[in-house]
DNA sequence: GTGAAAGCGCTAACAC
DNA sequence: GTGTTAGCGCTTTCAC
């Protein structure tokens, strides 16, 4: 591999104007055109690249961020990955993935961008305690941190998430518009420690309660995750076959409003004709569903370039980000598992 | 941040004896233990963490994987990932991510991978004219390359995708045995360049040719993405408009199959009473569809566990991997978007 | 067993 | 404008 040493003397000059004409920074123009021009053949002619690794070790500086996985719910995972590289990449900064799923102990992440020397870290999909584990480390070892998309974050950290509660706000309204007024609720459960559905639980029953509609809030639990399906089918059957029938169902997911509009069509209860139905986060087959689901969409891209934004404005001044918790609005996708409902 | 120069000073040696017993090699063994014992306290006292990138610049070896993603379809390029992030981390390995959906040029793709002094890069589905103008200048710089899950990956390089045909043939098998024998196809249409499309095609001909069904082979053609269902939508309808109309329908795509079950349903054909549909892929949503579908898996994880064991196979004696193309077997998953086909 | 010394590839004061 | 020199944090050869 070619060194800036070959490059200097090939072009007859000392490492140093190398270094300077290649800095790319004012320190370049000392050089004169003409040492410049035989630098940069010379450079051409090696084919010359400069060591990127030498480089962070002289100036100290990395120009790395980790990228922390613990559960990869897929297309949030990716989104949010996507909108980290791009920003990231912008900024002349790169991504190092760190754990994938629990793989790697909180430890040994914490181990590696200490190692590393990362500029900071972004941790998605963060489960409480593997969180409360690492915080202090990353804290103590002074490497900013951004908490994105998680469950609980813990206390002092720095979390950028959607508006859940806004965006169960927008679908409760929309159905309200519609003339829906018994509008029940199928929550995520994935043991107590779901604190996600809760606050979108939460946001539900507020907005029923700014609707007057108190005494209508009827919620029921399924699984929040896609694996199986059971629950949520037991509680859609619950709910349809009972005397007071919801003629509208708002689901945590998209995943359970799938399994919802399934359950209901096995029962012959047709969507959106007799039931309307609600997903959340808007995944991509929710558009090719059967019939599209009317949803809410999130702006993960936006979640990661912000998480990038936020640990580069501390970089070189050494500060912390200032906010503690970050909420981007959701946007409501109208699509056709919802329709007016005409009283009767 | 503590170097190593300050643990060798608090526990009383040389920096050279630090460094042997922190290898974790041989090496250390020619420490007395009691030496051994008297770093490793100065270590934990002071909280040394080595700097990995001085490690990487001394030994000339960058334990540093890139992972370039040109078009992120997401579930695939997660799984991948995913899969190559366990196995790297078990190596003791990493995982840089390079440009996302091509927002970096592909000359800058090899100029990070050389000034980075990668190990290997992994390239996921890439476009051909990229690969072509890519492929040459890794190889000139001596960087070990894997291509995953490609259109069309260029002469002379390592491919790893899934055994597409011989999923149709699954499918095809599957329904034949079901007693299909009218079975259509609708591929998907991005170009020309479809070439993944057109394998799919390839090997639907062919298990139809294998069945003496070749008289009844018929194939329509939609879009390949989910962003538009038009063209998909048109050939459902004329599909089933026809006076020959099949019984079962074989799709390039778990997308398209889901857009051809809700065409269906719009006129009025039940699937999958009246007409099977398969798709391909198996996503995760394929499970909650509205009915669950039968398609076929492929096997992403190990794809990206693969390239990086081929990848870290060729290092330290240099060689590149042997193989061209290596295609893993694809599993048919059976839900009820197929039923047996009951002759008059 | 341990350490002195040289070296990896690069940057950056400082001097001329 | 350019080069000398020292230094970043680490490894490794070689001598004792």
């Amino acid at each position: 591999m070619v060194t800036i040493t070959d490059v200097a003397a090939k072009a007859g000059v000392s490492r140093t104007t190398v270094s300077y004409v290649l800095s790319g920074s004012e320190v370049a123009e000392r050089i004169s055109s003409e040492t410049r021009g035989r630098v940069m053949e010379a450079v051409e002619a090696l084919g010359y690249r400069r060591n990127a690794l030498a480089h962070a070790v002289t100036t100290g500086k990395n120009r790395m961020l980790g990228f922390w996985v613990m559960q990869s719910n897929r297309e949030p995972v990716v989104r949010v990955l996507a909108g980290a590289m791009k920003e990231a990449d912008a900024k002349g900064y790169f991504i190092k993935m760190l754990g994938f799923d629990n793989q790697t102990s909180p430890d040994a992440i914490v181990r590696q961008c200490i190692e590393w020397r990362v500029s900071g870290l972004i941790a998605i999909h963060a489960p409480e305690e593997l969180l409360e584990r690492v915080h202090p480390q990353i804290k103590a070892a002074h490497i900013a941190a951004i908490i994105v998309d998680s469950q609980q974050p813990p206390q002092g950290s720095l979390h950028i998430a959607s508006d859940c509660a806004g965006g169960i706000g927008q679908i409760v309204d929309f159905l309200l518009e519609q003339g829906h007024r018994d509008i029940a609720l199928i929550a995520g459960f994935n043991g107590e420690t779901d604190r996600i559905s809760m606050r979108r639980e939460n946001a539900y029953r507020t907005a029923m309660q700014r609707a007057g509609l108190e005494d209508q809030t009827n919620v029921r639990y399924g699984y929040w995750n896609y694996e199986s399906t059971d629950r949520t089918e037991i509680a859609t059957r619950e709910l349809l076959g009972s005397a007071n029938r919801p003629t509208a169902i708002v689901c945590v997911s998209d995943h359970t409003a799938m399994v919802v509009i399934r359950t209901a069509a096995q029962i012959g209860v047709r969507v959106p004709d007799e039931l309307s139905v609600t997903g959340f986060d808007d995944v991509s087959t929710a558009a090719l569903y059967n019939p599209p689901l009317t949803t809410v969409s999130q702006k993960f891209e936006e979640m990661g370039a912000r998480a990038v934004r936020h640990l580069l404005r501390g970089e070189g001044n050494g500060e912390q980000p200032q906010y503690e918790e970050e909420l981007l609005p959701t946007q409501l996708v109208v699509r056709n598992s919802t329709a007016l409902f005409n009283r009767h």
